[in-house]
DNA sequence: CCATAACAGCCCTATATAAGGCTGTTGAGC
DNA sequence: GCTCAACAGCCTTATATAGGGCTGTTATGG
């Protein structure tokens, strides 16, 4: 599944679609998983067409038993040992130097 | 990594920190991410502390292209031939019938 | 060491999500 | 075919995020 070819608002819709279907597959309704979670029903239906906070989405992967992709997901930066001594084992803590100039986004609708 | 003895909040922050480190590692400002995403530099601030919208960390992924892994994070649910013939060739839409209980979380603070 | 860009953290206002309720539709089980 | 729970969609109010600006701190390059 190729995403960059995609607007932000499928990805958005189809991540929602997995969820839903996630919580199918558990047979779990969407008030139950709104009573687990603490959060309210129209927050669930949101999360489902694709919007929502952060802190929603993680909520309900927990309960779906779902949060242990996240590390494949954005995973954490380890420094190769290489590295480490390329860079005389000092740590960047920001942005800085030379950089390749990003393209901002166009007005075209995404 | 066990996500599932964290809670909700550290997972947020934790998650904000490895959107950083992925940005440091482009060698990339928050303001130049702000303008190739067309969100403000407070937003990239905020998704870096952990929190902000769904649709706020699917611009910045994007541009940070870390879209990926998105598919193993929350994997498009494939049923399998066996499964499909069991159920008859019927997809389910809705919750139903006998279910597990789910535990509602209880007042401590997560 | 110095100058400055990168960043954190606060402010205020605009906007979107969260919560709660209510109505209409439909799929699952009988 | 009937019934009713599951769900979609809309409305209102509360709350959190987004946007824009400003100040203070500090990592980085010179």
């Amino acid at each position: 599944m190729d995403f960059y070819s995609l607007s932000d608002k499928y990805i958005e819709q189809e991540l929602g679609n997995r969820l839903k279907a996630l919580r199918l597959q558990k047979n779990i309704t969407q008030k139950e998983l709104a009573e687990a979670t603490t959060l309210s029903l129209n927050s669930i239906k949101s999360l489902e067409t694709g919007r929502g906070k952060l802190s929603t989405l993680i909520a309900v992967l927990r309960e779906l038993e779902a949060l242990d992709h996240l590390d494949d997901f954005i995973p954490e930066i380890t420094i190769s040992p290489m590295q480490l001594a390329k860079m005389q084992g000092h740590v960047r803590k920001r942005a800085s130097g030379e950089r390749l100039k990003l393209q901002a986004k166009d007005e075209s609708e995404w």
